[in-house]
DNA sequence: TATTGTTATACTCTATAACTATA
DNA sequence: TATAGTTATAGAGTATAACAATA
């Protein structure tokens, strides 16, 4: 029989935390990369698309939220532009601003894309217990709740 | 008082999974940019040193190990080698075959940013209780062997 | 024929610096 | 002066395709 209370435990010791940390970033990029692709887009344009799922967003709003300089979200608009995903409109109230928007092709695609990359995600605790699962999520919202005070 | 076990539990809810996934995600990306950052390395340099931390390496053995295609190895590489922390080497028994090897100050860089990496990444958990850091890497683990019977 | 590695080319993403127009 | 956005330029990282040398 089994020493322990948890009959599904391999024999295999637990990684050290920073192994295990980096090896799950690379698992949940991996999945926004094969959703993003599924999807004929990059990560970075995915991620575009879910920010202004909510409605358009200035450029220096989306240049910060987005954690770049402001000339990266020019190129970045401008590609999502040419694939007909996304469109600049005017400020009313601000004649220097300039908002991004989505296309009604943008539009279904937002959906589409962010209803896929959360199941994929969502799969990936699929592993874990009932139990283990509520935990674990509640283990992360305190360590991104923890680094909201830090840098980055 | 409380309603449940944890008194230290704040009012506010946990993520969703496909959120927290993503989230920590970027904080692990983050730390390893800014540690990256402060050894004067990009973070693929980095992982690049850490990969030949344990001996030469050859190109295409690279290549799988990182989920590139070779071509972009031979960039990676010249880079390193550029900046004087890799060199090529012969693979006795081989002729076709060269290895990526560390010189003194890519060894030495190595393990300077293999420490700091470490730490900083551990850091990361500090929020948890020690049973509670316990069960996330348990669980963590448990991800990421599932998931090595996926695809990625 | 298959494998190892490189070169050539192109694209995405990013940064910095200089610029225009508006606030 | 400060802010919003663009352009120009450069570099990292990646992919594909064509190639050379060796197995």
């Amino acid at each position: 029989m089994d020493v322990g209370a948890e009959a599904t435990r391999s024999t295999v010791p637990d990684l050290d935390a920073a192994t295990a940390l980096v090896q799950l970033a690379r698992l949940v990029q991996c999945v926004q990369a094969r959703v993003s692709d599924r999807h004929g887009l990059t990560p970075v344009q995915g991620k575009l698309l879910c920010a202004l799922a909510g409605g358009p967003r200035g450029m220096a709003e989306l240049a910060r939220c987005f954690g770049v300089e402001k000339a990266a979200l020019t190129g970045l608009v401008d590609r999502a532009e040419r694939r007909g995903l996304v469109q600049r409109s005017a400020v009313p109230g601000d004649r220097r601003a300039l908002a991004a928007t989505l296309t009604v092709s943008g539009r279904e695609a937002a959906t589409a894309f962010h209803a896929d990359a959360t199941a994929a995600l969502e799969d990936l605790l699929a592993p874990l217990g009932a139990d283990a699962r509520t935990n674990f999520r509640r283990a992360m919202t305190e360590i991104i709740a923890a680094s909201e005070t830090d840098e980055c």
